[in-house]
DNA sequence: TTAAGTGCAAAATCTTTGCAAATGT
DNA sequence: ACATTTGCAAAGATTTTGCACTTAA
């Protein structure tokens, strides 16, 4: 399982031109292991002086240029990094799915499945859309869950 | 028409008990003269000296506070702010319309009537939603235009 | 008069840049 | 061996804090 995600990760990164480094795995790990999107600031925690600062700053931007990773924004201006799915590539992302901001522990989900309608959006003229996204904010499962006990 | 709006913004400080100084009405004229939400930068960049940046921090984050502004983060992560509706007060944002961030330029517009959809959304198990808010991508009217030009 | 607001200096962060040393292929 | 990648130092930008001075009510 382990074994079979370091061969995933290190498959993910010699198919796009980048070499097996130790701060990149690393980095690939943290993603793998987070079921919502990673923050910046929380990757840099859990790295302490494994890696550089600047190091991390780096990986990231590269990982999102070869579309590996995408960039979520969340309401505090905080970058939050999470896996691309497949059909995403370098300058073509994908990403059109639901986000969810929790506005207590802040964290970001990426739902994959939560029925997102279709339907044409009636823009000013001469405006052209290019990519349509839905930030949900509201209180994650853990934070529900605290709440009602306090 | 001008005088018109001075009272408006003079009201509007009095209402949510702010005092009227030249720096607060300044900035409320700034965000009434655009028809998109204005970036923190360029407001600094408009008042240049006139207004501390410091100061300026603390009268956006008033604003947001009492409800007078919001505050859209971009695709950058570069905070802009645009008046609310009149619904707005302190602590209980309704800022439930589109928001389009223009790839090229960078600037927010707040749409208003774009006819989004109703739907109830299919969270994950133990999420509640407090607000959803859509975020479109693309070309604006003016940076479509000079595209065609060149 | 006096509480609120502003400006300045300085600290604390966050982000980028340049370059030499280390590392993967 | 050589291009990439990393770490360190330092510059630049952003954001916050403290305090004394100023101003609106």
């Amino acid at each position: 399982m382990s074994t079979n995600q370091l061969e995933r990760h290190e498959t993910l990164l010699v198919k796009n031109g980048l070499k097996k480094t130790g701060a990149r795995l690393r980095v690939l790990d943290i993603l793998s292991a987070s079921d919502a999107a990673s923050s910046q600031p929380d990757i840099e925690h859990i790295v302490g002086k494994e890696i550089d600062r600047v190091t991390l700053y780096r990986i990231l931007k590269t990982f999102e240029e070869k579309g590996i990773i995408h960039r979520i924004i969340d309401n505090q201006g905080t970058a939050n990094y999470a896996f691309c799915h497949e059909d995403c590539s370098e300058h073509a992302h994908h990403d059109e799915h639901l986000h969810f901001n929790c506005s207590n522990c802040q964290k970001v989900y990426c739902i994959e499945h939560a029925h997102l309608p279709q339907f044409k959006l009636n823009l000013p003229k001469g405006f052209s859309l290019q990519q349509l996204s839905f930030i949900a904010t509201g209180l994650c499962a853990a934070c529900s869950e605290k709440q009602k006990q306090s």
